[in-house]
DNA sequence: TCATTAAATTAACGGCATTCGGTTTCCTGG
DNA sequence: CCAGGAAACCGAATGCCGTTAATTTAATGA
């Protein structure tokens, strides 16, 4: 019983990142041990180190898979609202707030990382470039919503980052349960402060209808 | 020497949290031994558990000198701008951001603390009631912005948290490297969301001065 | 002065990430 | 069909860290 048979061999990289992401259900990255991610995806500890050079090394691999996922969630959002620019906005938000308060351990890996693990390390260039695209999602429509009236002479750039900003914020603080407690429901408090913002952006539109200048 | 003599006797708890507080500028709070802590206090790492039930219970100590620490700094804010409401908001966003910025590993620890450590319970009831006296600069400062026009008809619990989300969030993604690369400065990058939102709420100013509705 | 208590110390335990050496299975060339 | 090397895994071992136990020394109070 060394080597197994090729007929019940195993994708270990594979099942360890989706096991690891189902323990992530229950238990934070930092106190997942190995031992139980090599009983969730069933071999021992020292096999895991065949497909990823060390714990770091698989939280990375999940870090990115949870981005491409959150990429994909984006991208049936976007499908949906293809008319208005400001709900594909305020459904953009929401998914995400969803998908945060759905995944809290998986997202605490993605958005705030153990800062050893070498995942905090660049702008942007070392994650798997869903991180970009999310944000590209973001910027277009802000773009669009510029088209429409808002924002008049802003920096797409500069708004991105206060929006995601302040969505980023909203749910962090949530999950740390540190929201004033007027609010029961999380997913209820954080889409507050989606609308919230977007009523401020809303707010910036040339006030007649149909004018439409930088 | 087992039991120190009096005169080299040794604060050890206010020497742990302020060692620990100094340490966090090296190393995370995870990342952070007992056994380092120990050290620079000028103990063995048993000595701390006379003072400590155990290393979360430094910790969470240490999380609440650290909300002391920036409700002292908003303090200070407060007391420089009595004048325009907006401006004081604006120079509180800023202290935070500087705070947040100039102790990462504290701010971490004290907005984003381990799952497990206890600290990361209740709605504000466990802190020390520092957050609580913050979030309470926060909200007089957006009622006095309204009484000078500002946010007409909104709720000052709703708006408090959305603008301290987007802090929260501003500062909590450029620690992890998270912003647009466009910017090279992070107080300049967070600084420009604080600067953002208040435009946003400026915005809000009934136009025509001396009206006012919903 | 001497027992009792207080406050450290060194020693020991258990858990975890990681490494090492061995063993079984696959694969390739003859 | 059959070496023999490479690949993939396992059990055992190492070292660090949090924590607890046993021990030592200093202060205290009768």
């Amino acid at each position: 019983m060394a080597r197994p048979r090729k007929d019940q061999a195993l994708d270990i990289r594979a099942r360890a990142i989706t096991e690891t992401i189902r323990l992530l259900s229950e238990t934070d990255a930092r106190d997942l041990t190995l031992a139980r991610v090599a009983a969730a995806v069933g071999c021992r500890p020292p096999a895991l180190y065949g497909h990823f050079r060390d714990k770091n090394d698989l939280l990375r691999a999940v870090h990115d898979a949870g981005f491409a996922w959150l990429y994909v969630e984006k991208l049936d959002v976007c499908a949906d609202t293809q008319g208005d620019a400001l709900a594909r906005l305020r459904e953009g938000g929401r998914a995400y707030v969803r998908f945060a308060l759905e995944n809290p351990a998986l997202y605490r890996l993605m958005f705030d990382p153990p800062p050893d693990s070498g995942l905090d390390v660049g702008p942007f260039d070392s994650d798997s470039d869903a991180a970009l695209k999310s944000l590209g999602f973001l910027r277009a429509g802000i773009v669009a919503a510029q088209r429409e009236g808002c924002l008049p002479g802003a920096d797409p750039d500069d708004i991105a980052f206060t929006l995601w900003s302040a969505v980023h914020g909203a749910v962090s603080l949530l999950l740390q349960g540190r929201a004033p407690a007027t609010e029961t429901d999380p997913v209820v408090a954080a889409e507050a402060v989606v609308d919230q913002v977007m009523a401020f952006i809303a707010a910036t539109r040339a006030t007649t209808p149909g004018g439409s200048d930088a």
